[in-house]
DNA sequence: AAGTAGAGGGATTTGAGCAC
DNA sequence: GTGCTCAAATCCCTCTACTT
């Protein structure tokens, strides 16, 4: 095998077999100076798959020379350090490299959703803690970044829903959630079940719904959850329910159509909720 | 808009099988 | 008997599709 250099590479051992002796100057080469300019670089092939793109040199385990021979103890002692820098370098390469990739990730995920900075920090620690603590084996590292801003995004207290984080995410929502549950546990975030008034504003704002509407929509939610209707509901569906219901009851009519959309459940939740809502309402007034 | 049926999915409970 | 794992059963919620 050669490089681009022209070295001659023997292919057991990795190790430089013949050198080529012909300088390869610029100035005589068929490119001129503009030509080799255009160029990016020049040298091997580079490839993706490789953090390194492949271009590092590779020290096989062999204790043999370029011909086969074996080498002098000394030698080979001398082999044996540079293979455990050359794995420990490449192991702590590969390390940072996922790791720069989950933050990549979390901060293109959080720009994508418009939630502020600090949530990503939020986000980068819960994940480096993951890290840590050894929960990403086996399980995919965007999955992982993934819930880790999921988590933040409730512990700060501007939720987003599964749904709307796995828009942005190429994970599903099914496995956010896996991972996030397991994240949670293994951390012990004790992050609470997210409160339905903290889509209100959100949610309100988006349908261009009045303060009072808001104000009602957070009343309803909080009376009705007293009466432990919320208990094992979607907070969003809830939030939704509650947002229509207010809207009625505030002449600022919105249809269930548009509440949904906004909320991202349907119709017919926003239906059995609400109803529940105006029931416990009417026996609370 | 409202209602209904049925499908599908997640969480929890129950029960069988196994090792100690 | 106790503790554990794993699969099946069950419950509840949300969804789609359809009708009124």
């Amino acid at each position: 095998m050669r490089t681009a250099d022209g070295d001659l590479i023997h292919e057991e051992t990795g190790l430089v077999v013949e050198e080529d002796q012909i300088d390869r100057g610029p100035e005589w080469r068929a490119f001129n100076h503009t030509e080799r300019q255009k160029k990016s670089r020049v040298g091997a092939p580079t490839t993706q798959t490789m953090h390194d793109k492949g271009l590092t040199t590779t020290i096989d385990w062999k204790d043999k020379d370029a011909y086969g021979r074996s080498i002098s103890s000394e030698k080979r002692s001398q082999m044996h350090r540079l293979r455990k820098w050359q794995e420990r370098i490449r192991t702590k390469d590969a390390g940072e490299r996922n790791l720069q990739f989950a933050l990549s990730e979390i901060d293109r995920m959080a720009s994508a959703m418009g939630v502020p900075h600090s949530v990503r920090e939020v986000a980068s620690v819960i994940y480096r803690r993951a890290l840590d603590e050894d929960l990403i084996r086996g399980r995919s590292i965007e999955g992982v970044a993934t819930s880790a801003l999921y988590a933040a995004c409730r512990q700060e207290g501007i939720p987003r829903s599964l749904e709307e984080i796995s828009d942005v995410s190429r994970v599903e929502r099914k496995e956010i959630g896996r991972t996030y549950r397991y994240v949670s546990q293994e951390l012990a975030l004790g992050i609470k079940p997210v409160d339905p008034k903290k889509y209100v504003p959100r949610f309100s704002s988006e349908l261009e719904l009045p303060e009072h509407v808001q104000s009602k929509a957070n009343e309803i939610i909080e009376t009705t959850a007293e009466q432990g209707l919320l208990s094992g509901k979607s907070p969003t569906g809830f939030a939704a329910a509650a947002i229509y219901a207010a809207s009625l009851l505030c002449n600022e009519k919105k249809t269930q159509r548009e509440v949904a959309g906004v909320a991202q459940v349907t119709e017919v939740t926003i239906r059995n909720r609400y109803q529940e809502q105006i029931e416990a309402m009417g026996v609370h007034n």
